[in-house]
DNA sequence: CATGGGATTGACT
DNA sequence: GTCAATCCCATGC
């Protein structure tokens, strides 16, 4: 795996796709940074055209890498305390991405205890600003690249069979709470919160 | 320039 | 179940 593969124009496209595909493929697949990984069980997608999505009123200074290239990082920071890490989707231009939700440690679990400050292993990636906290995914990785610079994933997505998921609504939002764009790892254990079974 | 509101979490009743 | 922390920034005067 070199530095150029992850320039690989396949791996690009995967993130030049509808956000709820991308969002869909994401599931099951290993997010790596430093020695700390976990496996995506829980996403979110968010589109410009619905009042939830922050690129619903057009770019501002904090929106503009939601509307940059796909394959890229949005982070943000969620009640002035919490970072969250999207990944974008689509084309230039169009706001949309993934959030990460939640993930089943896989790997470097002492260093995410040590740095969430707790020991059981439920507690350290399950829910958004949980897991960027674990993996030590800070506001310095916005706008960086999704995949082969200080992230990694694995396998390259939609590399693989997909794994059988559950959608339903998104959460702690107010606004088009209808849209079933919350996509689950079924039956995993390490969601952020249950989802319906189905 | 002043104000209000979060794509959350953890502590507490 | 309730609620505060905390700050960037979008919005409106």
């Amino acid at each position: 795996m070199t530095a150029a593969l992850a320039l690989d124009p396949q791996r690009q496209r995967f993130y030049a796709r509808s956000v709820l595909e991308v969002a869909r493929d994401l599931i099951g697949v290993t997010l790596r940074h430093g020695d700390t990984a976990g496996r995506i069980v829980e996403v979110e997608a968010y589109h410009e055209c619905e009042p939830a999505c922050h690129a619903y009123t057009g770019p501002t200074p904090r929106t503009e890498p939601l509307f940059g290239p796909p394959g890229r990082l949005y982070v943000y920071r969620s009640y002035g305390i919490h970072s969250l890490v999207n990944f974008v989707t689509n084309v230039e231009g169009v706001g949309a991405a993934v959030l990460i939700r939640a993930l089943e440690p896989v790997a470097g679990l002492e260093t995410m205890r040590r740095r969430r400050g707790v020991e059981s292993d439920r507690e350290l990636c399950s829910g958004p600003g949980k897991l960027t906290v674990a993996l030590g995914i800070g506001l310095e990785l916005n706008g960086a690249r999704v995949d082969g610079g200080a992230l990694q994933l694995d396998p390259p997505p939609g590399s693989r069979e997909r794994p059988s998921l559950v959608a339903d609504g998104r959460i702690g939002i107010t606004k088009a709470t209808d849209l079933p764009w919350r996509f689950c790892l079924s039956e995993s254990r390490w969601l952020s919160r249950s989802a319906p079974t189905r």
